[in-house]
DNA sequence: CCAGGCCTCCCCAGTTCTTGGTATACCGCG
DNA sequence: CGCGGTATACCAAGAACTGGGGAGGCCTGG
């Protein structure tokens, strides 16, 4: 019965094609999983120049203004609890996953003043490129709704999923650049070894090992280590885990 | 109907206290979703103490040694797949989120001789400190239960914030911390400008980036340029857009 | 069958990194 | 006030990387 609900929702998000689509499915969605408010935001990873973020919602205006107006997303308890949490969680349980102090407790007060009570926030994260969460607010007399967090939880990753591919932050994944040695060769080097290293561990020459480098940074354009790994980390030919875990190893 | 099975597991999965207990609920749970096989592994993201990670599964041995013994968690598209995805995914989707080279889809296809099929991946992310994810394994013979994604999402999320908690991998401090100006040398070597180049940009010596650049490499204890970048950007001191869209200015 | 991609190996000249130092100056904290 | 952290600057040796060549063998698709 309630998975129905999802999966209609599922159909209707692969749709959009807009933010705006996203935004009124969004609305509908939180009223009738029993929520009045919604908020959704994506942010990219970078720490200059920004504008490349979506946030959408129907807070009241009121709050919306507060928000900003005190540069409160710095000390946004909320926002702190999304980097300790893989699942959605309600606000009411946030001490269970970071410290709350004084000020944290005040500023959730003035949210309840503002018509904002008790929350479910889904977190998601793709390291290196975006940090987002949506969330599910309901007012101040209400509780949340508890039979729809699992339902709120499915919707809002596939909300943010919708968001990141209408934002066009999302790189849909085109051929291979590169052959299966030369991407060899450039995990190695991602994992800090040296040429002359990656060819004892490969057991070829140093020398071809240069020569698959260099044939790598000529399909991505590109002239130095640095920018071949970054590129190919970004297209996903490595991944974070094939550079990190085995360092766990030794 | 679906649903309540999903919080008996949610149940289940909260009085876990030992990663055994939670070996065995996953096990059960992936039978009872239609599935053959489950795979949960968590890594922290640790320079270089402690074996913190998790790693449970009930794969075939076969599959088990031909991963480890050939390494083939390097060129794994499925790890790859998972720095890019919000929600769980299907591996016959694979090819939308990352570019697959031939040694990919043979490494698939060995997978399919010792009995692992199509898969569901459901990865997680928190930054700075772990990734993770749940997959589960249908054999070669049959298809992934579609009406049971949903839930198997759900319960993968589950799991792994029961395996983070026991872990004990939640409470770990933080990361290095980088100065202002060795994070902003540190973004112009990760824009692929050499020392030189940097000092002019900044206005200041190259010696100077060089050194700010030894200290941040000290930080956070690896010995090679791209290492720190990469650590860096995992950690979301830096982020691909401050990489990529810079280099779309110039 | 042949072109083209892939993998392998080699040479060289020039540039850049890494590592080990030393040094001055400013600032905040206890 | 000293201590630690930060920012700046310099030197030198050795390792590593980059960009320019060339060359042979294997396999695959047209």
């Amino acid at each position: 019965m309630q998975l129905k609900l999802a999966e209609e929702f599922a159909e209707e998000l692969l749709e959009i094609e807009t933010t705006i689509g996203l935004k009124q499915t969004l609305e509908q969605a939180s009223r009738r999983l029993g929520f009045d408010h919604f908020a959704l935001s994506l942010e990219a990873r970078t720490s200059s120049d920004s504008n490349t973020g979506v946030l959408l919602h129907d807070y009241p205006d009121e709050w919306a203004k507060v928000y900003i107006n005190f540069d409160l997303a710095g000390r946004d308890p909320v926002r702190r609890a999304c980097d300790k949490s893989f699942a959605g969680f309600a606000w009411k349980d946030i001490e269970r996953l970071v410290p709350m102090t004084r000020g944290d407790r005040q500023m959730l007060g003035v949210g309840r003043e503002c018509g904002i009570g008790d929350g479910f926030t889904v977190p998601r994260h793709l390291p290196g490129m975006v940090r987002g969460s949506c969330t599910f607010v309901v007012r101040p007399d209400k509780s949340l709704p508890r039979p729809w967090l699992a339902i709120a939880e499915l919707v809002g990753a596939l909300a943010l999923g919708c968001a990141l591919k209408t934002s066009g932050m999302a790189t849909r994944a085109g051929n291979a650049k590169l052959s299966d040695r030369q991407r060899e060769c450039l995990l190695w080097a991602a994992r800090g070894k040296t040429a002359s290293e990656t060819a004892i561990i490969l057991g070829i020459s140093a020398e071809t090992v240069v020569q698959h480098l260099k044939m790598a940074r000529e399909r991505y354009d590109v002239h130095c280590r640095q920018s071949l790994i970054l590129s190919a980390l970004f297209d996903g030919l490595i991944g974070f885990g094939d550079v990190f875990s085995w360092r766990d190893y030794n």
